[in-house]
Parts: C-alpha cells; structure tokens; sequence
DNA sequence: AATAGATAGTGGCTAATCGTCACTATTTTG
DNA sequence: CAAAATAGTGACGATTAGCCACTATCTATT
C-alpha cells in the first residue's frame, strides 16, 4: 500500500504545474471612505510597484489555501482578518511574465482599527482609497482582481449585511449605512435601511451610545452568522 | 524557513507547485430529473470509480483555466456548454492521495439533447440522477464538489432564470418551472414564476407550440445575457 | 358532435416589504 | 433658550410574491 503511494506520488513530478499564488483583497471603512490594502512588491518581477498582499501557496506549511491567504494576511497586518471569501480563480499564460500561473482570490474585511498600529509602523503597506487604487498602475492583473472584488461587495450590499465586518466592533446604524452606500454608488433611503435590518434581527444593541455633534447614536455589533442572511428582496440598485 | 529555502523558492522552477486540475459539473434536466454528468476513471488513482469529467490543466494546450474546463468537456460529450461558471477552488494536501493538489470547480449547464447521442454512444460517461450521483462513493471530494454546486443551482433558481441553460434550446414554461421546483426543492406557484419572468422580458416566444395531452403550450427560447439578470425580490426558499 | 379529461394560461385578492418624506427625539453650542 | 445637528419613527403608496379559482384550447371517448 504505502510502496504504491510512493510510486504514484514519483510520477506526480513529471507533470509541468504552474505556480500557484493567493491574492486577498482587503477592505476597510475608515474616514467615510473604503480603502484597499496595497502592499509595495519587494521581489522580482515588478519589484516597487504595489499589489495586493499575496504570495505563493507554500505546500508545506499551508494544509490548504485559504491558510495561505490567512497566513499572508497576517504578515502584512498582524492580524487575522473576520471575514474571508473566496471570489475567484485566475489562470493564464499571460497574467505573469514568467509565465502560466494561477491566482486564488479572496475578497477579506476587517476594522482599520483592527490593524491600524502594525500598518502604520512599515512603509511598504498601506491603506489606499479604493478609487485611488483603482487608478493606479499596479502589479499583474490586481487592478482587474479589485475590481472583481469591488463588484461582488456592492452586490453583497444590496441583499446582505455581510460589508459590515469593515467596520470596528461597535458600530452605528448611520455608519453601516454610509459603507453601504459607498459600495453600492448611491443613498440609500433611512427608513428602508433600517427596517429590513431591524426585521432580519441582525445586530446586537450593545446598550452602549455614541456622542458626536447631536442626538447620540445607539452601538450595534454583529450577530455571529450574520453574513450568511440574505434579505428576500434587494435594495436599489444604482 | 532555513535562508537557502528561500534561495531556492526565489527562483520560479525550482518552486514546489501542487498538481492542478479542473472539475466541471455538468447538469442537465431530461425526463422531469435533474442529472449530472459522471465519468469513470481510466487512470490511477482511483481507477474504475466514477468522478466528475475533469482532467489536469495543460499549460502546453490550454491558454486560461477556462479552456482546461471547456477541453474537458467537450472530450467526453463533443459539444461545449452554452453556460460556464466558475464555483469554487479546492485545495488541500489531503483530497488526493498523490499529495497536495488543486482543482478548479465550475458549474456547467447543457440541454440532454445536445450531448444525448455522444454520451450514448460510450460506456465511460454516464447522466446520472442526482439524488442517486450524491448517494455513490465517488472519486476523491466529488461528491461534496457537487453538493456546493446544486447549492449554487439552487440559490440561481431563487433570483434568475440561468437554470433554463439546462433544457432544450425551445421549452415551455411548465417546463422551465419545473426545473426551477426541482433545484428549489418546493412546488412554485405558477402564476408567481409566469408574472416575474413575463415581467422581466428575458425570454422569447418562438411563435411554435408544443402538444402534449391538453392545451398546446408555447415554446420560448432565452434571450441572451438572460442568464445575468437578476430579480429584484427572491423565490420562497424552502 | 358532445362531453370529459388534461394541460396552458389569466384575474384578482392579500401580504410583505421597499421608496418616500415629513415628523419627533435628543444631544451640543452659542 | 433657540438653533443646529444628528438619531430615530409614522404613515402612505408602489411593487411584487403567494394564493386559488377561473377561463382557454387541445385530445380522446362515446
């Protein structure tokens, strides 16, 4: 059994596999804008130009991929980020001048705050704002990959809660309000907010308010799970 | 990691990289069952056990991933899908006994007829009902690669009307809502699924009907970019 | 040809939920 | 104390799903 094993694994090598990497797309929610983290390439190919925080899938430390987008996440920020989905999959010959290669995508949030201190003490991360990212020349495709992440967040937008993990623990209602009308590009109506929210019992009320030039605002923190719902109707879309 | 490790990984042939495969599951809808397309393994590991009509990308052969899929399929039923999407990517170091590997899932959606004389004529490849496919021990994480993809079917049938990608290019709508009844698991009311689709405008009446016990029913074919759209409000999930 | 059976397609009501906007509530500031 | 600012609610119309009975058009049978 095992002398069967190690000669199918012999064989294994002699197929020609193209490298593998994870490309995450972080957001967060800080200063009323989204923001993407940006790391500076310090490596061949396209050394200096900034990218997104991925890197190679390492078949001996990582048990599977996603463990290597967590484990680069942690790298470039220290901590892991609450949510982490997969978005896709590019393989091609042309997306790395050394030729075929393969990228798993994950679209990640997390509060800025979660991360703010690591990234502030190194130069070569940085929170970028999305549209700025968006006009910059980066490394690869990443621009496309953004993109692509971009869109499935504002869809999520419309039928979820799910953007909310951008946010630090405690939020306000207006808060997740404005994330989502960032995301999804134009205002949302309060009332409509507000009540399917209410109605999907989503939010924890953590009793706790926030004082900030008028009436103080209630602090909500999310329910475990509460990505997952899906509101039956849609909002608006733009 | 010891620094001649690292060395090593730096240069881009000498990287370690996991086997990488695609796994299309491919569905259709014919004779009131939905069913899917299994093949069974001519080559080790897992010889003789049926699996889904995947294969190892050919970086000499294929120019995307895309092309890896749509190859795959068209050797074991001579026609490519009219409907293609990327589901998810697994990859682990336990699914396959050779070590570390990688595939690539997509969702695949083709009318029986197209295929039916193709598929009929080998012994190797198989439409198997799905309820009856999701109860066979088959090859490597296959089955549960198709769990998530009747997940996904089913989440379509709620919001979009890309399921009509599985039957014949002309259909009637009792035809299409039943497809619809059998991925959401739950009778439809009719006049719910005639209204939103009519409403919509993504079909086309093909001016031909369709005989069969009662009152002819008209045919309709899709309209294309139908599989896009997306209705604001959801079908009653079960 | 009249009628029963089968399947296709529609009318019209109720319920849920979003859009809209005006209204009230609670705080800070001058 | 009034004004400004922000939080939160009430109420009505519009859209669209759920429901179910109704009509329409075919075949088969007598």
């Amino acid at each position: 059994m095992k002398k069967r094993a190690k000669a199918i694994r012999a064989t294994r090598h002699r197929i020609e596999t193209p490298l593998l990497t994870v490309d995450p797309v972080l957001f967060t929610y800080h200063e009323r804008l989204l923001k993407v983290l940006l790391v500076r390439r310090s490596t061949e190919p396209q050394t200096g130009r900034w990218g997104l925080p991925g890197g190679i899938v390492d078949i001996d430390i990582d048990a599977d991929i996603e463990a290597t987008a967590r484990r680069k996440l942690v790298e470039k920020t220290s901590v892991e980020p609450p949510y982490l989905d997969q978005l896709e999959t590019i393989g091609n010959r042309k997306r790395d001048p050394r030729g075929w290669s393969v990228t798993v995508c994950y679209t990640a949030l997390i509060a800025y705050q979660a991360c703010a201190q690591h990234v502030d003490t190194v130069s070569d991360v940085r929170w970028v704002e999305l549209d700025a990212a968006l006009k910059m020349k980066l490394a690869f495709d990443h621009r496309k990959i953004i993109e692509v992440a971009r869109e499935r967040l504002r869809q999520r937008a419309l039928y979820s809660i799910s953007p909310g993990y951008a946010l630090p623990e405690d939020f306000t209602l207006a808060e997740l309000q404005h994330l989502h009308e960032l995301l999804i590009g134009k205002p949302i109506q309060k009332r409509s907010f507000r009540r399917r929210i209410e109605q999907a019992d989503l939010l924890i009320d953590t009793g706790k308010k926030r004082r900030e030039g008028g009436r103080p605002a209630a602090l909500y923190r999310l329910k475990p799970g509460s990505s997952e719902y899906c509101f039956v109707r849609n909002l608006e879309a733009s």
